[in-house]
RNA sequence: GGUGGCAUAGCCAAGUGGUAAGGCAAGGGUCUGCAAAACCCUGAUUCCCCGGUUCAAAUCCGGGUGCCACCUCCA
């Protein structure tokens, strides 16, 4: 398998430390808010290529961070505690929306089919773990103590830049509204690595340290929670591409001087999903939730689509009319799986096998999911019993998550129950029976009986004014609520 | 200003030197009283622009242009 490999610049092909088992880091989310959809592309995008890797044979172990300490301000940055901002809008304490929005998060997850990590821990259950690590970065020469904080030292490193070509001189500190530069640190690209003095201090959650009462800095936590968790060899480790600098340049910084040797291999990074007019945000136009999608009639699958149709390494642009466009495709996909009849076997393994071929090449070749998703309809093309296709299908649903078969079989329900041909019955889509649009159905068949059409077309407006499309269908009409 | 990424039909996109996959939308047809659904058919002489290499370039090289992201207290 081959992925695009940020720290080197190139595809390259995945190995692993250690054989057959790969050991996988995920930046978690910061819980003061709920997720936007567009973080969540990431998560479902590193949910596939976790699954692939399963799929592939692999034994994959994986740790998250939740980022529930600090870590400030909203999107726009206007230099605030993120979660004690959260708290105070909602008038509860700092661990109470942490809590809370942990919960969202993961119900997002759930909903987005987005396996939850084996491991995942909060950054305040680690506070040790950062003690020990900055001890130790003080000891071996690579921090130091300046103005009440430990700052972490860069010129130290033979190579602090991994994923850029910057130059030191070219960098511009303060570019964002709101962030000035902080006189105490000996090189503009030393970063904090424990706080006991910042200009935020009202910062909600302090803890004891040998530096003095305080909190960790915003990179030193991903570090800790990856170690801890995952040792001192780690595979992959993914985020979105906002955080390749500075936040993985200073995990990588301090995890190796820590370590005394290379820490992770593999840097895999996602795209944004952005609006029409530039990355999608929080505090900028609307915020698109997952129970946003629900309210407005989508399935949240057809939003996993959406992101699985392009790539992950390739800006996506989210409009409604392109989510409307996946709906659609995806509700024809699962119509075309249904379609299939699981009697027409045999089910053979290895026919199923040799269908996914094309499957495996677009995923092997870095993850390219939109290939992966044409190659579900290569299979319900494919000269092959149905059963064969079904098997197939599901296999490659383990790692795309769709619930293809489960929709296609509930939709298959539907179909048997649907009246045969000769009968007349009168279906309402959502299940709630209707008595007055059952009557006007009931006297639109009997006028189409008598060929008075226009009788039957005036029947349909008013049932129309009752608030149901009207569709003919074998064996009756189906009632859908507007 | 610097750095990284991206640019292929109305839209989402594949393609990594051998003559432009797939999906959605659109148009035509079959079938339906009409619709809808379903099924069949139809799409880029061309891949942001200009040069170059080659028998052959969307693919390689050089130079532009446009868009997005990041620049150290967003994680």
């Amino acid at each position: 398998m081959y992925l695009y490999n940020s720290a080197a610049r190139k595809k390259q092909e995945f190995i692993p430390n250690t054989p057959g088992v790969v050991k996988m880091y995920t930046c978690g989310p910061t819980v003061y808010h709920f997720a936007h959809i567009g973080n969540l592309r990431s998560y479902i995008m590193e949910d596939v290529l976790e699954k692939y890797l399963r799929f592939a044979g692999y034994e994959v172990r994986r740790a998250m961070n939740i980022t529930d300490v600090g870590h400030l301000s909203s999107d726009g940055d206007t230099g605030e505690d993120k979660m004690l901002k959260g708290a105070r809008r909602e008038h509860k304490t700092v661990m109470e929306i942490a809590k809370f929005y942990t919960d969202a998060f993961f119900a997002d997850c759930s909903q987005l089919n987005i396996r939850r990590p084996d491991k995942v821990q909060p950054a305040t259950s680690c506070i040790d773990k950062y003690i020990e690590v900055i001890s130790r970065l003080l000891e071996k020469g690579y921090a130091y103590e300046a103005g009440g904080n430990v700052y972490f030292d860069t010129s130290q490193l033979k190579r602090y830049y991994v994923f850029n070509d910057f130059r030191k001189d070219d960098l511009a500190v303060g570019v964002r509204e709101g962030v000035e530069a902080d006189d105490n640190k000996r090189h503009k690209n030393d970063f904090v690595l424990w706080f006991t003095k910042s200009k935020f201090e009202d910062q909600a959650l302090k803890w004891d340290s040998p530096w003095g009462v305080g909190y960790p800095g915003w990179h030193i936590e991903c570090s800790c929670i990856s170690m801890q968790n995952l040792g001192e060899y780690l595979d992959i480790h993914c985020g979105g591409v906002d955080n390749a600098f500075p936040h993985h340049t200073n995990e990588i910084a301090q995890s190796e001087a820590y370590l005394g040797h290379k820490w992770c291999n593999f840097w895999f990074h996602v795209q944004h999903l952005n609006t029409a007019d530039g990355k999608m945000s929080k505090s900028k136009g609307e915020f698109l939730t997952v129970s946003l999608l629900k309210e407005r009639g989508y399935d949240p699958l057809a939003y996993r689509f959406f992101c699985l149709q392009s790539h992950y390494r390739k800006a996506l642009v989210f409009t409604w009319e392109n989510l409307d466009n996946a709906a659609v495709a995806y509700n024809k996909l699962i119509a075309r799986i249904a379609a299939l009849d699981p009697e027409k076997g045999p089910a053979d393994e290895d026919a199923a096998q040799a269908l996914l071929a094309s499957f495996r090449a677009a995923m092997d070749n870095d993850l390219n999911t939109g290939n992966a998703v044409t190659a579900l309809y290569d299979i319900l093309k494919a000269e092959a019993p149905d059963a064969v296709k079904l098997r197939a299908i599901d296999l490659a649903d383990s790692v795309l998550s769709l619930d293809l078969l489960k929709k296609a079989a509930a939709q298959r329900e539907r179909n048997a129950r649907a009246p045969k041909a000769g009968q007349f019955a009168v279906i309402f889509e959502d299940g709630v029976e209707d008595q007055a649009a059952r009557d006007l159905m009931e006297q639109r068949q009997a006028a189409k009986k008598a060929r008075n059409f226009a009788e039957a077309d005036r029947l349909r407006d008013e049932a129309a004014a009752l608030g149901y499309t009207v569709m003919d269908v074998p064996g009756g009409v189906k009632l859908t609520r507007k």
